[in-house]
DNA sequence: GTTGTTGAAATTGTTGACAATAGACAATTG
DNA sequence: CAATTGTCTATTGTCAACAATTTCAACAAC
């Protein structure tokens, strides 16, 4: 994990994990003082980080009333955003059977072996964190990573909620199932695993 | 045409509307402190304008250093935002003909006339406003607008740029193509249509 | 010649104070 | 009593000053 130098990515960084981990949960308004005071810094970067996140789509503005987290997407919504999950996502793997570079196979078993732990544990930041950070790892090594600022919010607009034990296991097996596939060069049982696994 | 009541919003505007319509060209460096003076105001909204700018991908922001004009995107790149436009729209204009609301055809319709007008005249950036406004009208009427903020950042990234005379009108055909089989009622041609003039 | 160092200029990052606005609630009016 | 108007408070919007960082050129050391 990357530690930013400034304030403003700390902060969204942060308030970015505890929306997804469910900790603050939707409607929930954030004011900047507040903010400003929990985090012990003035309410420029504060501003700042509240405007990253509106933009990608985790928090909801209203002008001179301030914001508040983002209501899960409706069914519809979020059936157009597993499809374009899938279309960026599969794009992805597509461009990586073509040069087949080992580098993001060592990287993602990397990032599974992990991932196995956390989903063992209890903290569910630390599992979402690994479960962007893997599809991340995908979507980087298409065309030199251009394709990471159009899925980012793409990916967060999910919410993606994570209930206990039984799910986190079940996803571990399916990322595990893909880099399986992929280790093994098969290109269509990767990119099946892959959609299957997005929904 | 809507003002923004704040400032940032009058900036994030007017800067990107100047972007798409290749006034300022790709790799152009943006100074804040410029931007502040050319515009009367304090540095302070030119921020937030800036950096709305850099989360819907029409400028490249490096930490310490500042922002740039985005560099269009790579053929890979603009495949991949393709499909995701082709399944937003697509995806709306199926909504759309479930009801077939006839406020939309309504809106269509003005859209329409005022496009021809512009694809005559000389201003660009009014040719992009209108060309974007039509679009956004389809996806603005399925799931209450759900679409929209997930459209946006993708259509933007386009870095949709128009070329004189002959473009303009086969484009402002092609919108006239879309509108009438939707008042036809034909959907598979309409999605055709939609389909063939997002590229 | 190449490489490292240093310092000044330009630029962004951060801060605290002040202005403007929206929303709630009380006062007023018909 | 309903509707409107006024006022108050919490909150965002804006500003100007200051701090930190990057960049680049001049210059020294090897």
């Amino acid at each position: 994990m990357k530690l930013a130098a400034n304030l403003q990515e700390q902060v969204a960084s942060h308030l970015r994990r505890r929306i997804l981990s469910g900790q603050i949960l939707p409607g929930t308004p954030l004011r900047e003082q507040n903010l400003a005071v929990e985090f012990g810094i003035s309410r420029g970067p504060i501003r700042d980080a509240l405007l990253h996140l509106t933009k990608e789509g985790l928090l909801l503005a209203k002008p001179n009333v301030g914001v508040r987290v983002a209501a899960e997407p409706s069914a519809f919504k979020r059936h157009v955003i597993v499809h374009l999950r899938r279309e960026i996502e599969a794009s992805a793997v597509t461009a990586w059977f073509a040069t087949r570079d080992p580098a993001l196979l060592k990287r993602l078993d990397d990032n599974l072996s992990q991932y196995k732990d956390a989903c063992g544990g209890s903290d569910l930041g630390q599992v979402v964190e690994l479960d962007m950070a893997f599809h991340r790892l995908v979507v980087e090594t298409a065309d030199q990573g251009s394709l990471v600022d159009l899925w980012q919010p793409i990916m967060l607009r999910m919410f993606l909620r994570y209930s206990r034990h039984r799910d986190l296991m079940e996803s571990y097996n399916e990322h595990a199932g893909i880099v399986r596939a992929m280790h093994a060069g098969r290109e269509w049982e990767a990119l099946e695993a892959l959609k299957l696994h997005i929904v």
